[in-house]
RNA sequence: GCGGCUGUGGCGAAGUGGUUAACGCAUCGGAUUGUGGUUCCGACACUCGUGGGUUCGAUUCCCAUCAGUCGCCCCA
């Protein structure tokens, strides 16, 4: 082989992509049941907006953007994730000046990072998301959150789970993360090396270590929760309120954290509960970014969405065995022999699919019996055979796979026959 | 960026420092001059990821490199 795709690349064969295809028309079913518009933005963007928008200390932003020069000396970047470019759109082209907000938009295609591949990662990935921009009703919390538990239903995993915490606004977060810095600080040299680089990096992070899981100061480190001001509890408190309604089960994890710099109060995560389903469970998530907006040059306008990982809700599915192969196999194979009869079946192909059949035959110049197996391999349900004899009556002969009845068909009238007998099957 | 494992025909998978690299599946041909999914017979790797080294000799040993895979970090 002289080359190979690129690392972290991966190519979805036929066989594989009908499972890409259920999850994408179940994308857009929902999508319109919840009224969210597609949008379709540039696949690379300046750089800039990455950095302004996942944030500049971001490890996406760090170290995993696919970042090039163009000719013009311009610095783009391969979107790492699609919530800036599509607030970008907003801004751009001043969806802020619609009448009814929230804008309700969605997108699914590419995002890329510079990643080390494994199980459920991978540099060239695919997502869906929505974005609800221009409201800070609670409710719309919930429809998001709602839109990814109801796809994850539709789709038939049901070894997920919701998680779902709070951020507070940005000054309960900042008297938050000061709290955690001077809980850990005195005896840090307790925990291991990774925690002793995250006190100050991102403390959050020392609450789920695996190492340092049972050290007493993990156990009593104060909550965000107990950090949240009036405002952002009672924000959260009714998130929590219209979850109960809608009866979406949900556990709070006071310790959910993401990686992107813009989120605010309400943050989630969608994550895959199958045992052996590899280092990567977390299938979605997403949250509120009331800043974001101005970040990004626009007025003041707040926002909520979220991100699913395509391939990762594949190999839920996978691993839930839930998927629904379809059948696959065409409706008739035409089988040729002699050369007259080959050029017969070349209008005889073009009939049947004219009649809405999937028709193919053998390009090969295989005898007779390699083209019944043929037929046999692709799932044909009627195989016709045109052969010397069947030209000189000007018929064709129409073989029913399944039960190899044959009944002698005037050549012309073939594939309104097999078309008729299909629909009557 | 760091670490473990792996790399033999279309796929799966044995194997050895030395003339002809098991086997299974698939494919192709035949048994059945024009009838499939069963059975039987036969065919199918100038070559063991790539490059270099050790050796009289390497697919097998060593080094490097590339790729895959799993994990860490982090995330979808």
């Amino acid at each position: 082989m002289s080359y190979s795709l690129p690392r972290g690349t991966q190519d979805i064969l036929p066989g594989k992509v009908e499972i890409w295809h259920s999850i994408e028309k179940e994308i857009r079913e929902l999508s319109r049941r919840f009224n969210y518009h597609e949008i379709r933005t540039p696949i690379f963007e300046h750089t800039e907006l990455f950095q302004r928008g996942v944030g500049d200390s971001t490890d996406i932003v760090q170290k995993e953007m696919y970042s090039f020069e163009d000719r013009g000396e311009r610095s783009l970047t391969l979107r790492p994730e699609g919530t800036a470019g599509v607030v970008r759109a907003f801004v751009e082209h001043k969806m802020f000046g619609q009448p009814d907000l929230p804008e309700k938009l969605y997108y699914v295609g590419p995002m890329f990072r510079y990643e080390r591949p494994q199980a459920g990662r991978y540099r060239q990935f695919h997502q869906f998301g929505i974005e609800a921009i221009g409201s800070v009703d609670p409710a719309v919390d919930v429809e998001v959150m709602s839109f990814a538990v109801e796809l994850f239903r539709k789709l038939g995993l049901r070894d997920t789970k919701l998680v779902v915490n709070s951020l507070g606004d940005a000054s309960s977060r900042i008297a938050h993360r000061e709290a955690l810095v001077e809980h850990f600080s005195g005896r840090i040299n307790e925990f291991c090396s990774d925690c002793q680089r995250r006190l100050h990096q991102n403390p959050l992070r020392i609450l789920d270590c695996k190492k340092d899981h049972e050290h007493e100061l993990v156990g009593n480190a104060p909550s965000i929760l107990s950090y949240l001001n009036e405002e952002s509890r009672t924000y959260f408190e009714k998130v929590k309120q219209y979850l109960d309604a809608l009866a979406i089960p949900y556990e709070v994890d006071p310790t959910l954290v993401r990686g992107l710099d813009y989120y605010n109060h309400t943050c989630f995560e969608v994550m895959s509960t199958i045992e052996g389903f590899g280092a990567q469970t977390t299938l979605g998530g997403g949250g509120r970014y009331d800043g974001l907006v101005e970040q990004i040059g626009g007025p003041s306008a707040p926002g909520i969405g979220f991100g699913i990982g395509l391939e990762r809700v594949v190999a839920a599915i996978e691993a839930e065995k839930s998927a629904e192969l379809a059948s696959g196999g065409i409706d008739v194979f035409v089988v040729a022999l002699g050369d007259e009869a080959k050029d017969a079946s070349v209008s005889l192909l073009s009939q049947l699919r004219s009649n809405g059949l999937s028709a193919d035959k053998d390009y090969a110049e295989k005898k007779m019996k390699a083209q019944l197996k043929q037929a046999n391999r692709k799932g044909a349900r009627f195989v016709v055979i045109l052969g010397e004899d069947e030209l000189a009556k000007g018929i064709g002969v129409v073989k029913v796979m399944t039960t190899g009845e044959q009944i002698e068909v005037s050549v012309n009238e073939v594939a309104t026959y097999v078309a008729a007998q299909k629909g009557g099957a």
